[in-house]
DNA sequence: ATATATATACCGACCGGATGGTATGTAGGT
DNA sequence: ACCTACATACCATCCGGTCGGTATATATAT
C-alpha cells in the first residue's frame, strides 16, 4: 500500500480519497508527459487518463506548469535517486556498481520497451531552454548525480579500483552524458542491437578506467577478503 | 533541378525570387524550430521572421510537417556531413581528427551559445517517438554518421592508430551518444564548466583507444614522414 | 442516534486565444 | 491571356484556465 503519512496511517476508506484522486492525476500525468512531452500533453487527456474532472485537477494544482513540477519532483526524481544515486552511495568498488547499473538500466529498457525514452532526459531536453523552473530542478538532480559518481570514483582511486590519472567529476559528467545520449539514440534508432552496441563500448571502456596492474591487484584483494 | 545550381551560385540579388523565399522560409523555420521545438513551433512566427505571407508558405510546402522535413532534409542535414561525417572520410589518423572535430564543435558551441543546443539532437529527442517521417530520416543520418566514424576507426586499426581489441562499431555509437548527451547536458546546466568536463574525460578516453604501444610507434610514424 | 453546519473534494460547461490550414483574390513576368 | 508567386481574410479546432454549482465527509449540537 501507497501508505501516505508514516505517522497517522489513516483509516484506508476515508483519508486516502484526496491522495488517491491526487495520485492517480500524477500517475497520469507522468505517462502523458512521458509519451508527448510537457508542452505537447494535454490536460484533458490527463484527466480523463485519471478518470476525474478538470474541476478535481485544478483543485490539486494551481495550473499546468504546477502538476509537471510536482511530476518531476516526486516520481520522476525518486526514480533517478533509487536507481542512480543510492546504488553508488556506500558502492565498494565503484566501477563494479556502475557496470551492473548499466546492465540493470539496460535489460529494464529491454523490457519496458525502448520507444519512450526516460521521462528525465526528454524533460531536460525540451524544457530546460523553455522554462527556468524545470531547468533549476533537472540541473540541481543532475549535479547530485554527477557529485555521487565523482565522490564513488574519487574512494575507488583512494581503495586502488580506479586509475588514478582520471579526473572523477570529469569521467562522472561523461557517463552521465553518455547516458543520456544512449537513451536518445535508441529511442530514436528503436533498435536493441543500438543500446548493445553501446554497452559493449561502455563495459570496454569501464575496464580501461581500472589501474594498470589491476588484474594483479584484483587477485591481491580477492585472497584478502 | 531548377536553382541551387552548383557553378552559378548566383549572385544574390539576381537569385530567381522563387528560391529566394523558400530560403528565407527555411531559414527562418530552423530558427524557429530550434528555440522552440517542432510541435510548438508556430507558421505565423515563421512567416513573420522570413518577412512573407501564410500563402507563401502554403505555395512551397504542403503543410507544417513537410516544412520540417525541408529543414531536415537541408540544413540540417548539410552541418552533420560537412562537420562530423566528411572530415572523417579520409582521415589518416582517426582519433586525432575526431579530437580536432570535437574540440572545433566545443568552441562553436562557446561562441554560439550554448542554450538551445543542437537541431540534430532536439529533433531527434522531441519528433522520433511522435512523427514516423521525422524518425526515418534521423535514424538514417545517424545511422550514416555512425557507420562512417566506425570506419574510421577499422582503418585506424590497420595502420596502427587505435588499439585492435575494441570494437569499431560499438565505440562509434558510444561517441555519437556522448556528443548527444554532452549537448543535452550542456544545454540544461547551462554551464561551460560542464562541457569542459566532459573535453577533458572524451579527450582521456580517446588516449586509452591507442595501442599500448603508441607513444613509441607514434615517434617511428613521426621519423617516417 | 439524528440533524445541522461547514469545509473539502470534485464536476463540467464555458471562455478567450492561438494554432494549423483554406479559400479567394491579385501583382507581375512572359 | 495566362500561369506562377504570393497576400489577406477567414475557419474549425483544440488548448489552458475559470467558475458556478454539487456531492461528500466531518465536526458540532441536540
Amino acid at each position: 500500500m501507497s501508505a501516505g503519512s508514516p505517522f497517522f496511517s489513516a483509516t484506508e476508506s476515508s483519508a486516502p480519497r484526496r491522495d488517491r484522486t491526487r495520485q492517480a492525476l500524477l500517475q497520469s500525468a507522468l505517462t502523458e508527459i512521458h509519451g508527448a512531452g510537457f508542452q505537447a500533453a494535454s490536460l484533458s487527456r490527463i484527466v480523463a487518463g485519471a478518470g476525474v474532472s478538470k474541476g478535481a485537477l485544478y483543485h490539486h494544482f494551481p495550473n499546468k506548469l504546477a502538476l509537471g513540477y510536482a511530476v518531476f519532483d516526486q516520481p520522476i526524481t525518486d526514480y533517478i535517486v533509487k536507481t542512480f544515486i543510492e546504488p553508488l552511495q556506500n558502492a565498494e568498488d565503484p566501477i563494479e556498481c556502475m557496470h551492473r547499473v548499466g546492465t540493470m538500466e539496460r535489460d529494464r529498457m529491454l523490457e519496458q520497451g525502448v520507444t519512450l525514452g526516460c521521462p528525465l532526459v526528454n524533460l531536460s531536453q525540451e524544457m530546460s531552454p523553455v522554462d527556468e523552473g524545470f531547468r533549476t530542478r533537472i540541473d540541481a538532480l543532475l549535479t547530485l548525480w554527477r557529485n555521487n559518481w565523482a565522490d564513488a570514483l574519487r574512494r575507488g582511486q583512494e581503495n586502488g579500483y580506479v586509475r588514478s590519472d582520471i579526473d572523477p567529476i570529469a569521467e562522472a559528467t561523461l557517463m552521465i552524458a553518455t547516458r543520456q545520449g544512449s537513451v536518445a539514440l535508441t529511442k530514436t534508432a528503436q533498435s536493441l542491437n543500438l543500446l548493445e552496441n553501446v554497452m559493449t563500448a561502455f563495459i570496454s571502456y569501464l575496464d580501461r578506467l581500472r589501474p594498470d596492474d589491476w588484474t594483479s591487484r584484483k587477485a591481491k584483494i580477492g585472497t584478502e577478503s
